[in-house]
RNA sequence: GGCCCGAUGGCAGAGUGGUGAUGCAGCGGACUGCAAAUCCGCGUACGUCGGUUCAAUUCCGGCUCGGGCCUCCA
């Protein structure tokens, strides 16, 4: 089995991955905050991460993924003043739209699910200990992180704080002592959610909940930190000089991960410009959407840049369409552990372990397609077998097993096949009787019968397809 | 303005110091009563200017263009 390498942030370097314990992965990855649905863009990562989980899972004894959930943020605040509806029942609405929507893409759910506002005792914890290691101050009801007393910030994003003054025009607040100082705690008036602390009553700053949620699940060291690039600077950076300055001799994730953005129209997807579309409005396409979208993100490399557009999705469609095609013929199982099987899953794999190069398996994923059809439709699959450089001869149902079994890790293709391609209308007796009458007219090579009750199948958007073994229909 | 990343055929998108994957679209063929599905085959690409090298799309540098971060951001 090929060794798992992935490119890190940190040294921007590809790394062969080495667990600090092999027999327990530890995953950290930066959630949603829940004052809005979820857009294009926040499920990147989400769907990036979770086929990440599911290969440690494959490879290593134990896995803790945790991804946060923030409940107490700014924006909450403002949304709640905007509407006047409760906070708490913003975040929760907003937690369940989420998780609903992920579902959809078939994310499966993290070990661990933290909420922020369930942390704060942690969060408060970390900034004594950051106050008393001498890294943090308070000053006027907010309390600080003291960049310049921690050498190597700046390291993680690759900046140094003169570079980052350069060109910062945001104008600084007088309580602190250096422009890049950032905060941990901040005070809450009445009007605010806030939770009694040393400094008086207030709440966390935004990067803080973040180490004291991996601290609290995976301790002061663990294996990987994935989020979305955009969060490289400040909130990693900020996250990282947090952890570390709070436990001295630790070194937090030995692997930071980002994910590139979702763009639409060339400019990235973001709530501010405004250009955003929500999952809910993708999934409004039809029950498709969820996996389609899926694959359209595998089918492009996790850390670079993605143009969304709806030709994209369908296209997307089209792809896994052809997958469940094959699926459907009611193919024989093979055995459990049947060899060629695993051999042919773990060759459509390899590339996953190679920094998640998901589009190079999607491509091997169709050459197992194309096995498959050629062992059960005919053909040839010379062209195939050349090119991946094997003499696999597999039986009817061995490539389409090795399918199904690596698009599993890649969360795909784990839909009822049959209700993926006729679900819908409750017409299927009416639409078998059809496709009856028309066989018995082939069968008296009654032709313009035969094609005169095609075309009304068509009419109502049903596609037929003659094979072998039979006709078969699926929903345009 | 500072820092970082990218530029592959009509579109999307892997990869490699030496015959340039794959998908969609297009074209031709097999199969089919005709289609659809399936299989086979074909065409056009490595932004630009230099450098290193026997050889560069692949390594190095300049330029152009695009994107990201520096402010909330997946």
């Amino acid at each position: 089995m090929t060794e798992l390498a992935f490119h890190n942030s940190a040294t921007r370097q590809r790394e062969i991955f080495a667990p600090i314990d092999p027999q327990h992965v530890r995953l950290y990855v930066c959630g949603p905050t829940v004052y809005d649905l979820a857009h294009l863009g926040n499920a990147r990562p989400v769907v990036v991460f979770d086929v990440l989980a599911r290969l440690l899972r494959r490879r290593f004894p134990r896995v803790t993924y945790v991804r946060n959930i923030t409940d107490v943020d700014d924006k909450i605040n403002a949304r709640s003043q905007e509407s006047g509806e409760p906070i708490a029942a913003i975040t929760a609405r907003t937690t369940a739209d989420f998780h609903a929507d992920m579902a959809a893409l078939n994310c499966l759910p993290p070990d661990e699910e933290p909420r922020a506002t369930g942390n704060i005792d942690r969060m408060i914890t970390l900034i004594e200990r950051l106050i008393a290691n001498g890294h943090a101050y308070a000053a006027d009801g907010h309390v600080l992180f003291a960049v310049n007393s921690y050498a190597d910030y700046g390291r993680l994003s690759g900046r140094s704080t003169e570079e980052m003054l350069a060109g910062a025009r945001i104008e600084v607040a007088p309580y602190k002592r250096d422009p890049g100082d950032f905060v941990l705690w901040k005070p809450s008036g009445d009007d605010l959610p806030g939770w009694d602390s040393p400094w008086g009553r207030g709440r966390p700053g935004w990067h803080i909940e973040c180490s004291a949620m991996a601290w609290r699940y995976l301790g002061t060291d663990f294996d990987i930190h994935g989020g979305g690039h955009d969060l490289l600077f400040p909130h990693h950076e900020n996250e990282l000089a947090q952890s570390v300055c709070a436990f001295p001799g630790s070194r937090f994730a030995r692997t930071w991960m980002h994910n590139g953005m979702v763009l639409v129209n060339g400019e990235k997807m973001s709530k501010s410009l405004g250009n955003f579309l929500t999952l809910r409005d993708l999934l409004a396409n039809g029950p498709w959407a969820g996996e389609a979208f899926r694959l359209l993100l595998l089918k492009t490399h996790y850390r670079s840049a993605i143009d969304y557009t709806l030709d994209r999705l369908h296209e997307a469609r089209g792809e896994l369409d052809d997958f469940y095609a094959l699926l459907t013929r009611g193919l024989p199982e093979p055995e459990e552990d049947d060899p060629l099987v695993a051999e042919m899953a773990e060759w459509a794999l390899e590339p996953v372990a190679d920094d998640l190069n998901t589009p190079l398996a999607v491509a091997r994923l169709r050459d197992l397609r194309t096995l498959e059809n050629v062992a059960t439709v005919g053909g040839s699959a010379t062209a195939v077998l050349s090119r991946v450089g094997r003499n696999w001869q597999p039986a009817s149902g061995q490539a389409a097993a090795a399918l199904r079994q690596a698009a599993g890790v890649l969360g795909l293709l784990s839909a009822d096949p049959r209700t993926w391609r006729q679900g819908g209308a409750d017409d299927g007796a009416a639409i078998e009787a059809a496709i009856a009458a028309r066989l018995a007219a082939r069968a008296a090579r009654n032709w313009a019968e035969a094609d005169r009750i095609r075309a009304e199948l068509t009419a109502q958007g049903i596609v037929l397809e003659d094979g072998p073994s039979g006709t078969t229909w699926r929903r345009a």
